[in-house]
DNA sequence: ACGATCGGTCTACCGTGCTAGACTGGTCTA
DNA sequence: TAGACCAGTCTAGCACGGTAGACCGATCGT
């Protein structure tokens, strides 16, 4: 999905939708307006845009979301890591520790998942 | 520093300087021509700012990075983190994991770096 | 001394994402 | 049925990143 790929403003409002789907579009409106400073029309016109694209739906005021979160956060984890890491997790993993510690519970987290994904 | 927030075609001129340094900035204008298609004009503009910005530095015909690569790399690393994963690095990590499997190898090098890290 | 070459800058155009004011078409109510 | 209200659209200005053409000052070879 080349959909995944969202602007600042369209993940802001994206990530709003994703908060309170289903939500009445005069409330993601009002939403928009309380923590973005947006004014309506911005709001309907990024809402349109994602709309046109498959992101979001609008129908009868209610707006969902079509993509999901989460495919989104991995579209930009991919991303990252081929432009920086070349393709690389270890790589990844490694800029982000350098130098830093992470808590026990953490590390189990991430040990369970590593043990698994490489089983 | 706020200096590594590097833009598309800043990033490009950047890892080319990265790769070559220290480089003679004519050397420097004829690889970005032939790996980048920019004209000569093109390069010295971008390189001029990030020369302000003091990412890369210009003497005597002569570039280098001031900014290294993994300092940038870090800074991205780290604004991905925080803008869709909360700035939690297991949340990272599964959703890159999901449904992907790694090289025992890989899993191996995670291990010892988590390992490291949370000690 | 003078023209050529070269490193480098200045200025400007273009595309695009962001933002919003003006407007419209439909619905509801007095 | 006329006016108010409301969801949604249209159009457009603005800022900015990307790109490059024109130009300039210094150096160097003849």
């Amino acid at each position: 999905m080349d959909d995944c790929k969202l602007f600042e403003g369209e993940y802001k409002l994206a990530s709003i939708v994703w908060e309170l789907e289903p939500v009445a579009s005069p409330d993601l409106a009002r939403a928009c307006e309380e923590r973005l400073g947006w004014k309506k029309s911005t709001t309907y016109t990024v809402l349109k845009r994602l709309g046109d694209r498959g992101v979001l739906h609008n129908e009868r005021s209610v707006v969902t979301a079509l993509v999901k979160r989460e495919a989104v956060c991995r579209y930009e984890t991919e991303a990252v890591l081929n432009r920086s890491f070349g393709g690389s997790l270890p790589a990844f993993v490694a800029c982000f520790l350098e130098g830093r510690r992470i808590t026990g519970a953490e590390a189990e987290e991430i040990r369970r998942m590593i043990e698994e994904a490489s089983r």
